[in-house]
DNA sequence: ATGGTTGAAAGTCAA
């Protein structure tokens, strides 16, 4: 089984990429970040045609989430309980044997100001929820745009990123605390190596200098590492013409 | 250094 997941920075724009995308690399499962779509404008009906289930929570220009799937996904949760929230950021379901939970994580703009704060706090809350949906599933996977650095092997200038936004320590301790409750980043189950990225800045020719960050994460619950068999980032999209800036991250699971 | 580029939407805001 291969599980994926993409900030696509607007659904509407990249749904030929996204199309093409599913047709290369078959995954059985996406996730998406970054839909910018009413819920009523979801493209139910391409994707179908594609082969796949949707499940989605979206809001007009900003953030929105989705989950993709060849099996029908059940048991969807689009809320954090007890957090009321109008951004879409959080879908959850069950899909075959695994438990699915798609983040958009706050991306905070700057260490100090308040959206810095309500990402931290945002983050807190998603640790609980992730918590208790790890006791009632071990085969929880939980992935997206984390909007966070693991650490310096993720940053392509760790000394010019410092501890700005998306690399400052308690960005990471609010990681370290979700991954900390069992749920391993997967891609670092094969690859110690620095230099592997998820996003580029669309400016700068960041891509072709390779000056990326990997923030777009795959994590696996204790119960699930034996089935993880290879991560990888497919580059490939963000060579396309007018690309997201974020790739496709992945996953392959024997099970 | 707060630059430049893209998306949504129509002047800016968010990333």
């Amino acid at each position: 089984m291969k599980i994926a997941s993409w900030n696509v920075n607007s659904l509407k724009v990249r749904l030929p990429h996204l199309g093409q995308w599913l047709a290369d690399a078959q995954p059985d499962i996406v996730a998406l970040q970054e839909t910018k779509l009413e819920d009523a404008k979801f493209p139910v009906d391409e994707l179908a045609a594609a082969g796949y289930q949707a499940v989605y929570s979206g809001q007009k220009t900003y953030n929105g989430v989705a989950i993709l799937a060849r099996e029908p996904p059940a048991d969807v949760v689009t809320d954090i309980p007890g957090l009321d929230d109008p951004q879409r950021r959080i879908l959850a379901a069950t899909i075959g044997p695994l438990r699915v939970v798609d983040l958009y994580v706050v991306n905070g703009k700057a260490v100090g100001d308040e959206k810095y704060a309500y990402k931290l706090e945002w983050m807190a809350r998603v640790r609980e929820f992730l918590a208790r949906e790890h006791e009632r599933h071990p085969n929880l996977v939980v992935l997206g745009d984390f909007n966070i650095c693991p650490d310096d092997r993720d940053v392509y200038d760790p000394v010019a990123w410092g501890e700005d936004i998306l690399c400052s320590p308690p960005e990471r301790e609010a990681l370290k605390a979700i991954t900390e409750l069992g749920l391993h980043d997967s891609f670092r189950l094969f690859e110690s190596e620095p230099g592997h990225y998820s996003w580029w800045d669309y400016r700068q020719a960041a891509f072709r200098r390779n000056m990326g960050l990997r923030i777009d994460l795959i994590l696996i619950g204790e119960a699930l590492k034996p089935a993880a068999k290879a991560a990888g980032i497919d580059r490939e999209p963000r060579r396309w013409e007018r690309p997201s800036d974020h790739t496709p991250v992945t996953l392959e699971l024997d099970i």
